[in-house]
DNA sequence: GAGATATGTCAATATGGCTGACCTAAATGC
DNA sequence: GCATTTAGGTCAGCCATATTGACATATCTC
């Protein structure tokens, strides 16, 4: 550890010390972890996804499905930032082979608000254990306030004008799945 | 924030007090959090090379040979986990617009070593230096051993047969970039 | 010299993005 | 009540990035 620390040491010092005064060195530990971390977090549901003929853009979709039931098509593209060209081939294949569900909206007759089935559920379920799994582990191998650094890390990674739609929808689908229970 | 972290508070206490003896709460912060935040780290990058007519896949071959020059074609395969077919099409892109150069092996004549040219160098410390201004932005708003603690936390994440490979992979181009100075 | 290795390349295929055009049905506004 | 806007769907075509499989060439190793 004391031959990777070093380095990083030195980097810590030249962007606190020199500050924004002159070009910064690249922090490449981090930019080269965030790649690999996120390759592996994303790995273990790749895997199951694929044995049933899914790819991530499916996991994306049962994901927020998921986690947001009666969600509008239009909301889960603007989260997806993707047309809905694209969602739509996703989603049929979603819909046609059972994990989600589609309802016309009681207030707005025009609108089709999704819905996982119980199918869908369990899948989504399933991939959010894995990586859960993962997390938790990770979390369990850093000191106390684990979690709660790394919530305010990879919060203070997302652009400023996103962080408050970011926090705001996580805790709107917290609020909803604790009263559903 | 009380209403952010509620619901966090009330994950951590599941999978600490109740352990893997029950199915685990999904983390679903942090796992979102990832999502939206590596979305972001991506973007600043995917918007200078979308002008120049690359992708991402571009990005990641003129990363890895700046962090990494002279690094033989096997070994980017090998970090890249794609396969040479993939790896041809980008690379023969960025050789034939002069942001890479291949050199003859000394010792092994078939190999054909990968370095940046000084054009490509630029673009990729450029391209590292968005990301790094995210990063320091996002280190300096967390306490004392940010860096340290992030980094912690993504090795965690990693697949532990990845772990050490990775580290010694960051440690070795750290080492090599002090050389050369 | 035989066989293994490093690299390159051709061809076909899949996935998941995109743009642009156009459609229906329902809500909304004057 | 009719015009317009909105929510959503769909067709067609294009692009980037990945895959598998087969094969070619040069060079190294034994």
């Amino acid at each position: 550890m004391a031959d990777l620390n070093a380095p990083v040491a030195a980097d810590r010092a030249l962007s606190s010390a020199e500050g924004a005064a002159r070009a910064q060195e690249p922090i490449w530990d981090i930019i080269e972890l965030l790649f690999f971390a996120y390759r592996d977090f994303i790995g273990d549901p790749d895997d199951v996804l694929a044995k049933l003929g899914f790819g991530r853009a499916h996991h994306r979709v049962l994901h927020f499905v998921n986690r947001n039931p009666g969600m509008k098509v239009a909301e889960l593209l603007d989260i997806l930032k993707i047309t809905k060209q694209s969602l739509g081939r996703v989603l049929k294949q979603l819909i046609d082979q059972g994990y989600v569900v589609q309802k016309e909206g009681v207030n707005d007759r025009r609108q089709r608000l999704l819905y996982v089935t119980t199918k869908g559920e369990s899948l989504a379920m399933k991939l959010a254990g894995l990586q859960t799994g993962r997390i938790a582990r990770a979390l369990s191998e850093m000191g106390p306030n684990a979690q709660d650094t790394a919530r305010r890390f990879l919060t203070a990674v997302l652009n400023s004008e996103h962080r408050d739609a970011v926090l705001r929808f996580i805790a709107r689908a917290d609020r909803a799945r604790r009263a559903r229970g």
